[in-house]
DNA sequence: GATGAATGAGCTTTCATTCAT
DNA sequence: AATGAATGAAAGCTCATTCAT
């Protein structure tokens, strides 16, 4: 009378079908804009009739907006081992340069995706991710990295935005400007100086 | 000096209204983004007609495109002044996060063009300004500022991109947390501990 | 009484679900519309499935007449009842409309299905609703009211669609206007006023 | 320095377009209902692009408005002449009965868009003809004749509304009758009939 | 230069109906 | 009998752009 029910667990098949329209329309969105990809487009490309796409997502928004969770529940579980390790600071700096330009190169539209529509897009995500709370695992663990630091007496005690906007702010700039193929050197060349420039920012003393 | 002759500069009238055209668009656009900005729109705000609007500007896109030329060249020219200076390099950052945090509060829709048009709705600006050519002015300008530092030994010789992306990594992202009111206090309250967190990362030594 | 077969007669519960569809349905129908109302929302309202909702009704069109046929059945049995009473035609006149008008107040859904998908939405009836045949059994009790009246010779006789026309059109009229909260006083203050003029105008002399 | 200027007087060709727009719409409306006619169906039949149409009406819901207050004008304007010439209440009515049924007959789709389209979907109307105020003209006429007839002692005196849905919904009803092919007469056979049961029901006395 | 009516492709979204389970 | 995921045609509406005046 306790034996598992498996059935009836209201997903199972249809998650794994959500999460297709995720990746899906993820790469879409990063390539093309969230203006420029249709509906159309997204449906034809995982190959789903538009009507049954709406059977998951009832909108175009609030599609972007379960993909910039997704996003973000993966870059910070990324994270998250990091800050679970015990590295010190200017070591935990130059592992999450490193994955946040390898993620650039292996999955870009992750990265893009949040550069390009979730920052740029706002009126998209003004119902329904209002602050930051759809991109909250991923700030926790920016946060707890730099909590620790300062803690350790590693890192210098300042507005937690200050070192945020230094942090993301650096990364996006340099993953934007390898993706106009401005850069003179791969992004990969980039994690030692980019790592000491953060460290050098933000250390203590 | 004076006897320039004044009628039929190719311009001059038509130079003015090319210019309402743009500060008018650019504040719809920085407000709206670019695709919910419509060209009736735009002549309206201006009270111009949509045929006549398209007598300046063919289309849509090229009007963007002029519009981030413009803005370019307007903060290039405020930072020329600074690069004129005989001010240290410690000094010029400051004077630089405080020209960029200033025009954001004063004139916002000037960063936000460039940090959420600009930056984002790429496939607008991809055919006419590949690479940073619509943005030089601005770019130029940062260039000059980081070279002399390098060539009076105050600031380290790396990758200009590096210290780019870092410089205004930091201050898009910044600005960014304040549009979306998330800073806990004002912009301006930043820019000493900014100031200081980019020229230890940039600083010699 | 009580030897009858229970299973195997075509219908029992099978009917039972059929009239839960047919009332849920008629509530909807009647709030917001044919076309506003869905299958699923049908469906839903009563907590079956589309798929099986379609095993009772093959379509909406077909759903809806079934709806009409149970709304007039439903009237013609009142106004039977009225019919095989012994009262004048000044009397039954009154109770007719009095009941019309109950109906009206006490289950909205069935006057204003009548007045509202029914006459309204004629594509939706014209293939299985020829003519009055879904409606014949409300019409014939009417018809009945008349021609016993002009028999007993309290009426006066006339074509019977004149007769017909005045007494549905007027009720259906003052329906329609305390719907949109038109008239001064409920109703049931209107009876008697009503009564009296549609007695005038058919009785004889 | 007065002569008359014609010029950007806002309509003129415009207005003709506009009533093209509604005389068009008005006959798909009232032969297909008002969710079976689509706009490109109206846009067709005029020969005007969908685009374009909404440079005239931004809404399906608003055209349908635009026509109803286009038809109440018509028939008010009609009634208006009857009520300014000094016949009596009983050849009045007769003549408000003939003027009703010969639009029926020539320009069926007015009175097929009061009976199916404004009195059935009233969502369509809801914001924008509040109470009756688009179908005022109308009205109006009905109640000048009724209050006049009650001045003269020819009608008598009751509530308003009671007389209106008498007059209203009987003559709406014997239209639907006839659109239904239900009548055995032609309707103007029924006018003297008609008038006769109006007058009775309404008369002094 | 200036106007704004006109075009029409294209967008997001809906929903009656089917069908594999 | 029952489920609900899947289909896809079609709807209302928008908007960059053109062009006759």
């Amino acid at each position: 009378m306790d034996g598992e029910v498996k059935k009836k667990q209201p997903g199972e098949k249809k998650e794994r079908r959500r999460l297709e329209i995720i990746t899906g329309a993820l790469k879409l969105f990063a390539r093309k804009g969230f203006y420029a990809t249709t509906i159309p487009d997204i449906a034809r490309s995982i190959g789903m009739s538009v009507g049954n796409l709406y059977n998951y997502f009832s909108s175009k928004e609030l599609l972007a907006q379960a993909i910039i969770r997704h996003i973000s529940a993966q870059l910070g579980a990324k994270i998250r081992v990091v800050n679970e390790s015990d590295l010190s600071s200017r070591e935990k700096i130059e592992k999450i340069v490193t994955i946040y330009f390898e993620t650039a190169q292996k999955e870009p539209e992750m990265i893009d995706f949040f550069l390009r529509i979730y920052l740029s897009n706002r009126e998209v995500f003004r119902e329904g991710c209002e602050g930051m709370i759809c991109v909250n695992e991923f700030v926790t663990e920016i946060m707890i990295f730099f909590d620790d630091g300062v803690a350790r007496g590693e890192l210098r005690n300042q507005d937690f935005f200050s070192a945020f906007g230094l942090f993301m702010g650096y990364l996006g700039g340099m993953v934007f400007l390898a993706g106009e193929a401005i850069l003179p050197k791969p992004l990969e060349a980039y994690v030692d100086e980019i790592s000491t420039n953060i460290y050098r920012a933000l250390k203590a003393e």
